[in-house]
DNA sequence: ATAGGGTTAG
């Protein structure tokens, strides 16, 4: 097993995977002595791509249909959805396409292929396919036939034909045992199609009809529940078998091991049902532990590795659902690096990685925010003779989506299409989404007529993405007939849409009417989640303290108003109507300058009694909540404001609490080793989470005076890499910074110009601060770190100046900041001092040749 | 009886 602490492999550079395994020199480059394990796996790959094994290199070759071979059923038997574009692969997957059919289970007759063949017809209807069934009844032989009958059905989707096929076979079998047979077959059809009540009825009357209390229609039953997440029914009918005398088997315990993980069951709950399995002498075999395995998903990656490991002991092999699971949880705490091992070991074992591995952890960088190592990956995957399918397709699209590569992401579109893999409605909504982030309304007016005119049906993710990118833009109107639509179309709100909703109100500054519509979600029995709250807080002052901010999204607009009006006249219903008076409000509180001052201390008591919601709900805070109630602070105007929501840090964690106050309050000596711990934490969790702690931590220590110990945490985060190449001698990058944050580092970075100057080296030619447009601010066009910046500058006299070209940037000739720096007051107003200090942190801080740049 | 995907907070 790899270790827990592996070594960082980076497979960002620039040189593609294939032209490493491909090199026969006998020279090692440097990336190939980072990457082992690519190349490793590149090598075993490649015996596979061989050209002995033609086939396996080409996708191509992968899809060629099988005329070569003749199939035991005709044409469309074998037919995927992935082809008639009418189902999801995670809806395949539950089919029976990846059965091995054991041969006692199918022997079916060549009579029922015929069967089917005849009855799969599109114009065969219900009626028909019952006369038909009576024509073939005498050639059709008994339960086996049946079987595969229901079970193909099943795989088309034939709900009611299958339901004909039960009913006519169940009336015509006398033996018990053969009706038992078919009805479990039927449960389990009914429950791969999602369609448990028909499952429970078709139990409950075999039940009834006395030939439903088997081991197998238990098993069934319990599996159907587990599909449809109802983990609660399927223990329940579990336990039921146990009190009706039956003993559960191996494929009894795997069923409600799966529910259990599959509707995120606690560990130790489905260790209990292990342990009883274990006491009742059933052994555990691979597909037990694979699901144990799935049961870790939410975050227990070491119990994870530790069952892989268990799984070895008992001599039970891993196999490729072993290893994707277990990637999977490795893959949602983050671990990439860890995962990247786990990959290479799996291949060492001879285990290929298939295309579910190759998504898997693309999946995880790409949500790890590290966006050019998966696309490293598909070139991995390609490379390996792996053919692309829809999952990944659509992983490939929103990755060049998320790095605003239109052109790539159009060209994905075009290679799904000569794949024959249609787009679904998660192509379209990550365009939506894609363009919309961008501003391109224009292209997601173009794609939402276009989704709708091929009838690829809008969800509620469609909407609620819509909704957000029209909100985000400021553009109400079009929100507001996004979410007409929506109701329109009958689907039910979640919580991703109200969040989106609650996020726009907090956007503009209103925040206690984002809490009041919080609580309309909650009595309409939507359950806010962590990121509903997380928006809330961080909002928390931004009316009072923030006046320009409504104003720069202004814009004098205001005729929303009457749109509003209008709107609202049209629409009885109530929930619609109160939708379209927030849209209203957004529009009217725009045109408010002034608010009143005891506002803030309104919301202050709102934000407190948010965080009692939260606790009764237990909703668990994460890293962006610590972040947020950090934000909240540095709105405060005192710091006895600050400490009650400081306080509610510490219910949450008491280690972010430590180090927030003691820098607060400067201890920062006794602190700082906890601090240090803190950040290579959080250096963990992928770039952007990790700067926005780092930014809301340096901002409410500048904000409260503590710009030394602000300007150490930046400096932590600088050298940790949070920003990404945040300076070089010519140029300090800042776009990535809050204000505060901002403001210590430039403050960092003139004192390691002016060391550079006192060591007798000249400055280039021209010096830049670049600020972006302040991407915090969120606000596009709003500048409000570039304000922040242009104060400070002015402030201690630097000569440096707006550039003409670029009004996000400043810049200043480099003689000129020699200058500036060799004057004498220059480094007294360089060097920062914290407004509270230890005794022992003033030691420190007034030595006088103190250096503060760990450089 | 087992594996992968899309929306929201910073």
């Amino acid at each position: 097993m790899a270790s827990s602490t592996p070594p960082h492999c980076s497979i960002t550079a620039p040189s593609k995977p294939h032209q490493i395994a491909s090199s026969s020199s006998s020279h090692k480059t440097l990336q190939q002595q980072q990457q082992p394990h690519l190349q490793r796996r590149f090598t075993s790959q490649k015996v596979c791509a061989s050209p002995r094994n033609p086939a396996n290199s080409l996708s191509k070759a992968n899809k060629a249909p099988n005329f070569l071979s003749p199939l035991p059923t005709p044409n469309k038997t074998h037919l995927s959805p992935d082809f008639s574009g009418k189902k999801s692969t995670r809806f395949v997957s539950k089919l029976h396409f990846n059965r091995q059919r054991s041969s006692l289970s199918t022997r079916h007759s060549p009579v029922a292929e015929d069967f089917l063949t005849q009855s799969s017809a599109a114009t065969v209807d219900d009626d028909q396919f019952q006369v038909l069934l009576m024509g073939f009844q005498a050639r059709l032989s008994g339960s086996e036939d049946f079987c595969f009958l229901l079970r193909e059905l099943g795989n088309r989707g034939e709900s009611s034909k299958a339901v004909v096929c039960y009913d006519f076979a169940v009336q015509r079998e006398s033996k018990m045992s053969e009706r038992g047979k078919l009805a479990s077959t039927m449960i389990s059809v009914m429950g791969r199609l999602g369609n448990v009540d028909s499952a429970r009825f078709v139990f409950d009357n075999a039940v009834n009809g006395g030939f439903g209390n088997t081991v197998y229609t238990y098993s069934a039953l319990i599996s159907a529940y587990g599909r449809s997440g109802l983990c609660q029914e399927a223990i329940g009918v579990f336990q039921m078998m146990k009190t009706q005398g039956l003993r559960p088997n191996l494929v009894s315990y795997n069923a409600v091991i799966d529910a259990c993980a599959k509707a995120g069951v606690k560990f130790e709950v489905v260790n209990d049902i292990y342990d009883d399995m274990l006491s009742n002498g059933v052994d555990p075999d691979r597909i037990t532990f694979n699901s144990m395995l799935a049961v870790c998903k939410g975050g227990l990656w070491k119990e994870a590795m530790r069952l892989v490991t268990e799984m070895g002991m008992r001599g039970i092999d891993q196999d490729v659902f072993t290893y994707n699971t277990l990637l999977d949880v490795i893959c949602k705490v983050g671990k990439m690096d860890l995962a990247f091992d786990i990959m290479s070991e799996m291949t060492a074992k001879n285990v290929m990685p298939n295309v579910v591995t190759y998504s898997t952890v693309i999946d995880g960088f790409a949500k790890a925010g590290r966006l050019e190592d998966a696309l490293a990956m598909f070139e991995e995957m390609k490379c390996a003779g792996i053919a692309l399918d829809r999952v990944c397709y659509n992983a490939s699209l929103s990755i060049f989506l998320k790095l605003g590569r239109f052109k790539d992401a159009l060209n994905v579109c075009k290679e799904m299409e000569s794949c024959g893999i249609r787009k679904d409605v998660v192509t379209y909504n990550a365009l939506l989404g894609g363009f919309g982030k961008q501003g391109k309304y224009d292209e997601v007016r173009q794609v939402f007529e276009q989704m709708k005119n091929v009838r690829v049906f809008p969800n509620v993710l469609t909407y609620s993405t819509l909704i957000d990118v029209y909100s985000k833009g400021g553009l109400y109107r079009e929100a507001m007939e996004v979410f007409r639509e929506f109701k329109k179309a009958g689907l039910k709100a979640d919580v991703v849409l109200y969040s989106g909703l609650i996020d726009a109100l907090c956007k503009n500054g209103l925040v206690k009417s984002a809490v009041l519509l919080l609580d309309e979600m909650t009595k309409e029995g939507i359950r806010p989640n962590v990121v509903t709250y997380n928006t809330i807080i961080d909002a928390f002052g931004r009316s009072a303290g923030m006046d320009y901010l409504v104003d720069a999204i202004n814009g004098g607009k205001t005729s929303m108003v009457s749109t509003y009006n209008s709107a609202a006249r049209n629409h009885e219903g109530s929930e619609h109507n109160r939708v379209m008076k927030i849209f209203g409000q957004l529009a009217i509180e725009k045109s408010h300058n002034f608010r009143e001052f005891n506002e803030s201390r309104q919301e202050l008591l709102c934000i407190l009694g948010l965080f009692q919601k939260m606790h009764k709900l237990e909703i668990k805070p994460n890293v962006v909540t610590f972040s947020a109630i950090l934000n909240a602070c540095s709105r405060c105007n005192s710091l006895e404001d600050a400490s009650m929501l400081l306080e509610e840090l510490h219910l949450f964690d008491d280690r972010v609490y430590g180090v927030a106050h003691g820098l607060l309050t400067g201890s920062r000596d006794t602190i700082w080793i906890q601090a240090l711990s803190l950040f290579d934490e959080v250096k963990q969790l992928d770039t952007s989470t990790a700067s926005a702690f780092y930014n809301a931590l340096t901002d409410v220590l500048w904000h409260f005076g503590q710009k030394r110990g602000a300007q150490l945490v930046v400096l932590e985060g600088k050298n940790r890499n949070v920003w990404e190449n945040v300076w070089s001698t010519s140029c300090l990058d800042l776009h990535l910074m809050s204000s505060g944050a901002a403001r210590a580092m430039v403050y960092a970075w003139l004192l390691n110009i002016r060391s550079v100057v006192l060591e007798g080296h000249e400055l280039p030619k021209l010096l830049s601060i670049l600020t972006g447009w302040g991407k915090h601010s969120k606000v596009v066009g709003d500048g409000a770190l570039k304000r922040a910046i242009e104060g400070m500058l002015n402030g201690i006299g630097a000569p440096f100046h707006l550039a003409e070209t670029n009004l996000g940037r400043f810049i200043s000739q480099g003689t000129a900041v020699t200058a500036w720096l060799k004057k004498s007051g220059t480094l007294q107003v360089l060097l920062l001092q914290d407004v509270k200090t230890q005794p022992e942190n003033r030691r420190l801080d007034q030595r006088p040749n103190l250096q503060p740049l760990p450089l």
